[in-house]
DNA sequence: TATATTAATGTTATATTATTACACAGTGTT
DNA sequence: AACACTGTGTAATAATATAACATTAATATA
């Protein structure tokens, strides 16, 4: 399907981190968390996260800030993400729906333009919040 | 259709800047912009801004912190918002595509959620980039 | 009109998120 | 060896956003 990436010593203890975690991860809180492990500077999760981002192994949440591990393996490397955002205990879930994705992969606007990429993010209460 | 909100000062001073301008605003560079008018701090900025995005006469572009106005009478008051953004040139579109929002609007994932908001944000390249 | 209430403002300080710049180490070429 | 490429470590700083508090304006209702 697509190429493994062996990750580097950082990329692994970020990816662990953010892959065990029920709820999506901020930059500083990961920094805060992986300070025992030897990663000292916001440069050193920065940079472990653009490249797990880069390979799809985690997604941004953009309207969060925040980071969650994909366990969607139908999402091209992070190039069509959708997710479902309780705005009230903040739980974030991806969402696979190979309808939705069909929809948004083949979607064009006015101008025929063709996109390579997008992410969705809806917004309402989960179950519990309801 | 829905009510027409009568902007402050602020407000009003920060919508025309954002209005009149062809590419999405970041927040500090409207503070500079504005500071001639006596709008000195960020929070002041933030407070407009975010009065203007509940209100829907703006749209929050996540994935560039940029705000753009809304041109787009379909979109109700910032719940239901589409973006083309090229990756080049960072030209950003909101798309009003009735087929789109439908689908969007109408969307339920598995558990029967349903979403009181989304966006959405495509990425490519522009007629002009490509 | 008086008064209560809500929304907006002004200001200072600070928190949070992200990048620049530079030096160096490991790996795989040619 | 010389080169390119990727990742690391570190310090400094830039960019984005909010907290806290005092005050003023606008609106609503008694």
């Amino acid at each position: 399907m697509h190429k493994e990436h062996t990750l580097t010593k950082n990329q692994q203890i970020i990816f662990d981190l953010i892959d065990k975690s029920t709820e999506p991860l901020k930059a500083y809180s990961i920094l805060f968390n992986v300070q025992k492990k030897g990663i000292k500077a916001p440069l050193q999760v920065y940079r472990a996260l653009d490249k797990l981002v880069e390979i799809g192994k985690i997604h941004k949440i953009e309207s969060r800030n925040a980071f969650i591990a994909c366990h969607n393996s139908s999402c091209q490397v992070a190039k069509a993400t959708a997710f479902s955002i309780c705005e009230i205990c903040e739980k974030v879930t991806e969402i696979s729906s190979a309808g939705l994705s069909k929809y948004l992969a083949n979607f064009k606007d006015k101008d025929g333009m063709k996109y390579s990429k997008y992410n969705l993010e809806f917004f309402g209460l989960c179950k519990k919040c309801r």
